[in-house]
DNA sequence: CGCACTCGCTGATACCGTGC
DNA sequence: GCACGGTATCAGCGAGTGCG
């Protein structure tokens, strides 16, 4: 059974740089794992989106608008957050469905909303509040396109502002949790994907951030995302380190759900009962904190339907069961 | 009545079981 | 041991429901 990884509370900068450093391995990992003929490879597109921080710097100061992205770099942005983790068919088709106007404003429009700064060794935890209620604005702006939801929202700022957002995946969230529930809930823990675990989230990162910038090592958003993320995906591949940096994959079968809890995970399927079935949580709370969209798509979002890119976006009898 | 919230649905993929 | 087939997965949508 792997080792528990370090919790985000306990994690030195040793270890933080160490994880981070095998970023480009397991982005290998799961590139080739994932990879079909005649498509783009999760590396190569990881590789562009690395870039895009920058670029759109240099569009920000040349156009004075500030920084813009354009329906096909959104989409890729989509593309690339569904390589990195489980790929969602349904929702490439539904971002594409926005008309490429719509799309291109509303997340330029995002895009210029001003956002908290990168984390310091002496912000506070009321500087968090005020940190996300920014972020919670602008997440606002972008759900209310179709198929872009909370975490797909993230992953566009965190493309554009990788020092600042922590893009919301599964990994990173599932690791900086760890913190509250401790390794218990694990690499198994349910996500509602709603504001209120979004903020627990942010201010997750925003803490670790903050204690290594104490300690001198001063970390963005996004490596500390990357580094859930790694230990995350390290975890689901069976992947160890015995500290020398040689990796060891097991096969396919063998390997897939081993070393992430480490225990018996028969037919029960993938990563789902974390909590009880039906204990969850009502999946949009919203929090005393602003929500965001509200996390219920209501209204918003329904007007702009009817040109929906899937009649069948209704109910049919596929049961379970 | 209007809004917030719940819950069933979608579909390509990953994973598991079974048969050869 | 490998190939194939069946099915759970999960972010997001939107109709339905309940509450103020």
């Amino acid at each position: 059974m792997a080792a528990p990884p370090p919790l985000p509370s306990m994690i030195s900068q040793e270890e933080f740089q160490a994880i981070l450093s095998r970023y480009p391995m397991v982005l290998r990992a799961v590139s080739e794992k994932k990879q079909k003929p005649n498509d783009r490879t999760l590396e190569e597109i990881d590789d562009w989106r690395n870039g895009l921080s920058d670029s759109t710097k240099q569009t920000e100061s040349a156009d004075d608008g500030g920084r813009r992205l354009d329906a096909s770099q959104v989409k890729d942005i989509v593309l690339w957050k569904l390589k990195r983790g489980k790929f969602r068919p349904t929702i490439l088709p539904l971002v594409s469905s926005n008309p490429v106007g719509e799309l291109e404003s509303t997340v330029n429009k995002a895009l210029k909303m001003s956002l908290p700064s990168q984390v310091t060794s002496d912000g506070s935890e009321d500087d968090d509040d005020d940190a996300l209620a920014q972020v919670s604005l602008v997440l606002n702006v972008l759900v209310k396109l179709r198929g872009i939801g909370p975490a797909t929202a993230t992953a566009i700022l965190s493309s554009v502002f990788p020092e600042t957002i922590p893009m919301f995946s599964d990994e990173a969230f599932r690791w900086i949790m760890m913190d509250q529930s401790g390794t218990s809930g694990g690499w198994n823990r349910k996500i509602a994907y709603n504001a209120k675990e979004y903020s627990e989230f942010y201010k997750g990162i925003r803490r670790l951030c903050r204690r290594l910038a104490s300690e001198g090592e001063v970390v963005d958003a996004g490596s500390a995302e990357k580094v859930g993320w790694v230990l995350g995906q390290e975890a689901a591949l069976g992947i160890t380190h015995p500290a020398k940096g040689t990796l060891t994959k097991p096969s396919r079968r063998a390997g897939a759900k081993e070393g992430s809890e480490g225990s018996v995970r028969k037919k029960g399927r993938k990563q789902d009962d974390a909590l009880s079935p039906n204990s969850e949580p009502s999946k949009f709370v919203t929090s005393g904190l602003e929500t965001i969209g509200s996390l219920s798509k209501t209204s918003a979002k329904r007007k702009a339907t009817s040109a929906g890119i899937s009649p069948s976006l209704r109910r049919s009898k596929r049961n379970k069961e």
